[in-house]
DNA sequence: TGTACATCAGTGAACGCGCGTTCACTGATGTAC
DNA sequence: TGTACATCAGTGAACGCGCGTTCACTGATGTAC
């Protein structure tokens, strides 16, 4: 069991107890479920509570205030986030491929985050819009995974056109994350265009990402 | 003076007297300067119509509630936005111009509304992703605007190598507007590079957007 | 193995704050004759 | 040109609803001897 750290303290209080510890975890979960349905300000803590089979009480024990525990879905989130962010960006892992296979990979990577955390993203994204600290700890991760990126998209400088490598990895993944931000909260209907599926989505922003960065095109098997 | 539609009497009395008429605008103003401090949620209608130097009755004579107002907001801002794109886009005005500068007129013109525009923008935006109504109104003049762009487009489709020019068109503008979103609500400072201004945004994302379009390389001033 | 006690954990009714909305009233503007 | 009356416009205190938070109390778990 890992110590949580002294400014947790001041916004989760930390269990005891197993019983309580499942408590807090079936809360954050009941949370981040209702996220699926209304937004933060929306979800009670009374229902919060409810849905986690606990209490308005339970719920304070275990958290300083209601934005105590949305702080502790995103550090939550975030941890995940790293760790996967990790793996995926591992430079061992592509010492050989191509550019193009690895800027699909990081893209493919990202949409699938967005459609599976979808309700959760929508609602730290938008907190973040409003509230400093929550923007500061979500930027950490954004870049962490920039950081990755660009460090592999260096080791193949040789493939990129572009002047600036470095800034063109940084700019594609701010567009991705851009279009992937618009996407959660607008929706895919913006535009007159049919839908995109999240495969297409992911193919569109690969190539605009390649074609950005100056990627010599291959023998490439895009339609 | 224009008779207001059917629609707008659900939500905002029109005023029958030149004073009144001039109430109307001092709140509209009054909220829109607000939201540049603070969130729509955080703007109590009791500061509105303080700032406006009026009241809460008057407030309520002329909305029917705290909403017609951001309606009203969202109507006075659409109004003027589907006139400023109709000049912006006009064919007849581009038709002799290279397309690689119809696309850097048209990046200018949106990041510069959305300096100007900002406050109000993020809270419509923040409001959209929130409320079908507001976004199916929002929409309305992104595919008006997507339209002009395509139109254009097509025109000049002999500079485009992209396979569909529509698409790619469509698809431009939809990288342009996700990224001044993700701008809007996050702020420059999400990746490590250097804060871009107005300016140098514009110009990376016309560069992105003939990228993508696969727009051939004239003899450009481009750096 | 059993009992006493301390602490942790949980319950849910009641509180209270903030803010949108109402309403009884006053003042301004316009019209009829 | 002046007076009476109707309607529009504006005022701001008071209301009330919703929801976050508290708190007095009960129950569960763990430890000492």
């Amino acid at each position: 069991m890992i110590a949580p750290s002294e400014s947790q303290l001041e916004w989760v209080r930390p269990p005891q107890q197993a019983r309580s510890q499942a408590t807090l975890s079936r809360l954050l979960d009941a949370a981040e479920a209702l996220l699926a349905e209304k937004s933060w300000e929306d979800s009670a803590v009374n229902e919060i509570a409810r849905r986690a089979s606990s209490s308005v009480g339970a719920f304070y024990a275990r958290f300083r205030d209601k934005d105590g525990l949305l702080r502790s879905l995103q550090e939550r989130f975030l941890t995940e986030a790293f760790v996967t962010a990790d793996a995926a960006l591992d430079s061992q892992r592509w010492e050989r491929a191509p550019i193009r296979e690895i800027v699909r990979e990081v893209v493919t990577f990202l949409v699938g985050i967005y459609r599976e955390r979808a309700a959760l993203l929508r609602a730290l994204q938008l907190r973040a819009a409003a509230d400093e600290d929550f923007r500061a700890r979500g930027v950490r991760l954004t870049r962490h995974i920039a950081s990755g990126l660009r460090t592999l998209v260096l080791a193949h400088r040789e493939e990129v056109t572009h002047p600036d490598p470095a800034l063109a990895a940084d700019f594609s993944l701010r567009i991705v994350l851009a279009v992937l931000l618009h996407r959660l909260l607008l929706g895919e209907g913006v535009l007159r265009t049919a839908p995109l599926s999240d495969r297409q989505l992911a193919a569109e922003l690969t190539r605009v990402c390649l074609a950005h960065m100056g990627v010599v095109h291959t023998n490439a098997s895009t339609p």
